[in-house]
DNA sequence: GTTATAATTGCGAGCAGGTAATAATAGCGG
DNA sequence: CCGCTATTATTACCTGCTCGCAATTATAAC
């Protein structure tokens, strides 16, 4: 008796946590067994309602599109010279990678250097950018990406010239050259 | 009266997307008006109610950690000739924009060409990746990026060429030309 | 001013997906 | 067979709505 209660928990558990939008009844159909006993697992087991789960979900996901949407640094600033330098650190999440070759995809390597180097510039606005950019090698969760932008050319009128690296443990992973036209002198 | 309705209307439009988490009494309460106005309004609006916004924030979510994370194309992928040539469209959401300039992050028109590049060249790991890009004009959310990824080169011992190009309207807001290094023979 | 029309507000019922509490029943181990 | 756990049933209540209908208030039209 107690043997079937437990592996129905477990199971219990696993779908919960791989499909959150289940309802008791669902559940409970599944498992053929009455709703109540559902709702006796879910409190023994600490698993919330449905309705708190999807917010719990939904939460997670605002803030986290929130990070990437509204600030403009990807990755935490840490030095800041505002239209000469930067450099800011991103740990690369389990989130960040592509799971089946267990690498950080390009696009957060890239995120990054772009979003320091706009920031740099004090770009939210631009008119075109061109950028010539190399990933030197792959990237795997845990790592700590530094990414460091400089200017390297305030000469042209309408250009901001920015040369911008992302190291690993001081191996370079990534580095670009990027040109921003802005369209307005860069005083 | 009108007036004071459509500016309420066109508030509430926008504070809901800004947090999709307030009640009716709630909004009712920030406009100080009766919850049954808030209820007519958000019909007239179409916007669903508080559990149907959770919901699909973390149906969302739920998705896009999944493609973000669980497959390679950003976007949706309309046409692939593996090793030749892929299509992939991306619905610009309010979620991409940068707040402050109203325009996307150019990280995200980034990573649909990335990755749908990559995808084309079967690429889960790469060696190095170089790339020369341009993003030609700013883009808006509601506009829809279709990226088309051709190979250009297959010639070259481990190495896969590809021009890569994304409009809006059929106006080119990016292209970029990639080099993937395989440390492969890409047979 | 006096209507027509639009906008707002106020109930009451009902629904989904629960919580909480309490009671009745089934099943098995000793 | 007794006792205990597991399961099921029942009921009341909750939130955040929808739906339908009526009443009131404000604004525009004549």
């Amino acid at each position: 008796m107690r043997a079937k209660k437990l592996l129905r928990q477990s199971e219990l558990q696993s779908l919960i946590d791989y499909n959150p939008f289940l309802t008791d009844q669902e559940l409970a159909d599944k498992f053929a067994v009455s709703i109540q006993t559902i709702r006796l697992d879910r409190m023994e087991l600490g698993i919330p309602e449905l309705r708190e789960r999807v917010k719990m979900v939904a939460n997670d996901a605002y803030s986290k599109t929130k990070t990437l949407g509204e600030e403009q640094i990807i990755g935490d600033l840490r030095e800041f010279d505002p239209g000469v330098r930067g450099m800011s650190v991103l740990d690369v999440t389990m989130e960040m990678v592509h799971p089946q070759a267990m690498t950080v995809g390009t696009e957060h390597i890239f995120a990054q250097a772009n979003s320091l180097a706009m920031f740099v510039a004090d770009l939210s606005v631009y008119i075109r950018i061109q950028a010539s950019i190399e990933f030197i090698r792959q990237v795997y969760a845990g790592e700590r990406l530094v990414c460091t932008a400089v200017v390297v050319d305030p000469g042209k009128e309408n250009e901001i010239h920015m040369d911008v690296t992302t190291t690993s443990s001081d191996a370079v992973v990534f580095s670009g050259k990027f040109i921003f036209g802005t369209g307005r002198s860069n005083k």
